[in-house]
DNA sequence: TTGTATGCGTTATCAA
DNA sequence: TTGATAACGCATACAA
């Protein structure tokens, strides 16, 4: 029967005497047969070089081998580190990953991500940040019984339906390591307003000056949007204030080396004159120089639980782990304030 | 019978009161249908909400509507655009990206490829550089019958299997480019050795000399890797040669900014002192200072066209535009050589 | 233009 | 422990 096509279940069946029924629960390791029928079958599986076809075994078991990353994200080197840690999940399973962009500012999003789900049908999702703390999504997937996670920083789901990376604790750190240097006006360069991020991770600069016995001044609160100019246009605003800061958090990398430039610029010499702290270590931000002092997050760590979570069998035991820590990196932009 | 469950296209039939074949013909677009059934058939599936099930549509086409893109590249903003351009021409069809990562070094990666299209049986696959180079996996491509497309710099299969960007043209320019600032030491940084990629830069390095009536100086030229680290390296040997370059074509931004930076290390100014000039235009090279002169290539472009020539039925008419041109972007890294 | 019967390659049911 | 037979949901030959 198989004249360069490829051998079938039925191939095999017939060519070792036993029902098609055998040979299934050869492939699928059924505990309930006779080691001699599996070893028998098995032999005649490997003779022929059968594989199972995957779209016959996705609609028979009405379910296919497919976990879906789907994002809305800007940064590439975040969206390949999830993607290396939910394949470094996936590796030696039947498991493949499929990628989905989604516009977040789009008003058909739901309907868009609704016909993904119908032409796809993954066995499960991946929510990445920031689209991750849209309900809608989430909603549309319980809707369609696809199971799902989503990646954040703050508490937008059930545990069982998150990964989850403490920003807020991570930013305190930070902030307080850049404290502990000396300095007593330090400012924040904000992520987008409106994302839990960006909340989060404000909020983890609040607890530091609290900790620190330093008083929130507005002054040093600076609005960016995550980008590289978004950056530099508020390290200038900082820059002009009557109490200028001696050091500045900023919400992600990007921010944080337009600050550097925008120091430059203004011949504000960093770390001497100025301590940046960026979030994110991208790669970039052991490039510029002074090497950037920043916060380390365990993307492919949230990666690889996020998928493991959703390959899980009922009855396997639960991941707990699924708050996973943020680090402090150490580098050359951080020195004791100037003095005055 | 679509009690919770899905509505399939038995239940369009039944209640359309026409036969499965008509409701099939109807999805497919059949020319041969009158419009009067074609309408009541479309009502039928609208007002049920049927949506056919890609599984069942897989096994019965002996087909997919997944487009794999296999990778083993360092580089994220690189991997991401071409993501976005094979997504691009996807959007709107009924395909998806699935991707897969392989690894160039590993000894198995033969089998582990050969496992991965048995496992998800993908309708084409992207083979992106610089595995695109080897052909043992274009050639179980073949023998899987599987579609393939190799994207790369250098040509090395038929034309219809592949997308290339002139490298070797748009280094060329670059190079003269710097020529014609009036520098005569030009060096070059060149890629990891035995990738074609860093062949046809090189050539076109050469080519640009010849054009420039330079000599070909064995001297000017350095071995890097693609990294950072390598392009520091390379550019410190340089400035201890007894006729120091006064300028530097490095095969990649990531070797021109460790250039960049070893430059400024030694007390050496750019673009005063030293012109630079890099290839890839990653997003750090507008970010570095000075701004990064170098060569754009048309990533997203080159994964757009590979989706639309892997999802090209036989009747369609091909796609020529297989060889997509790079381009120079002058920012501030180059000014004419310093006088002796 | 439409319908009937059958195939796609696997798993599930239930009986032996 | 095994097997015959029926799903799974859609597409294709061939007829009508």
């Amino acid at each position: 029967m198989d004249q360069g096509d490829k051998p079938t279940i039925n191939d095999v069946a017939r060519l070792a005497k036993v029902s098609k029924k055998t040979v299934s629960r050869v492939i699928n390791n059924s505990p309930q047969l006779s080691d001699k029928t599996r070893k028998h079958v098995e032999s005649v599986i490997e003779e022929i070089g059968f594989v199972p076809n995957p779209q016959a075994r996705a609609l028979a078991l009405r379910r296919n081998f497919i976990i879906a990353a789907v994002h809305d994200n800007p940064n590439a080197q975040f969206l390949v580190n999830v993607q290396k840690g939910v394949l470094e999940a996936l590796e030696g399973t039947d498991f493949g990953l499929l990628v989905q962009p989604v516009n977040r500012r789009s008003p058909t999003i739901a309907q868009d991500f609704r016909d993904f789900l119908e032409r796809q049908r993954p066995y499960g999702v991946v929510l990445l940040p920031p689209i991750s703390e849209n309900n809608e999504l989430a909603k549309i997937c319980r809707e369609f019984g696809v199971r799902y996670i989503r990646m954040a920083s703050a508490k937008v789901d059930k545990p069982e339906q998150m990964v989850r990376s403490n920003d807020r604790d991570a930013v305190r750190q930070a902030v307080i390591y850049i404290a502990q240097q000396g300095h007593k006006r330090i400012a924040l360069i904000e992520g987008r307003r409106n994302s839990r991020s960006a909340l989060e991770r404000r909020k983890g600069y609040e607890d530091a000056l609290g900790q620190a016995g330093l008083a929130i001044n507005e002054e040093l609160i600076e609005q960016g949007g995550y980008t590289f100019d978004s950056g530099v246009e508020a390290a200038l605003k900082l820059f002009n204030k009557a109490s200028r800061p001696t050091a500045i958090f900023a919400s992600n990398d990007e921010m944080a080396i337009g600050a550097l430039i925008a120091a430059r610029r203004k011949g504000i010499e960093v770390p001497r004159g100025l301590s940046i702290v960026g979030f994110d270590d991208t790669p970039m931000a052991n490039h510029v120089w002074p090497a950037l002092t920043t916060v380390r997050w365990p993307i492919v760590e949230m990666g690889r639980i996020a998928a493991l979570k959703l390959m899980a069998k009922p009855d396997d035991p639960p991941i707990s782990e699924s708050l996973l820590p943020s680090q402090l990196v150490t580098r050359d932009s951080v020195a004791p304030p100037p003095e005055e």
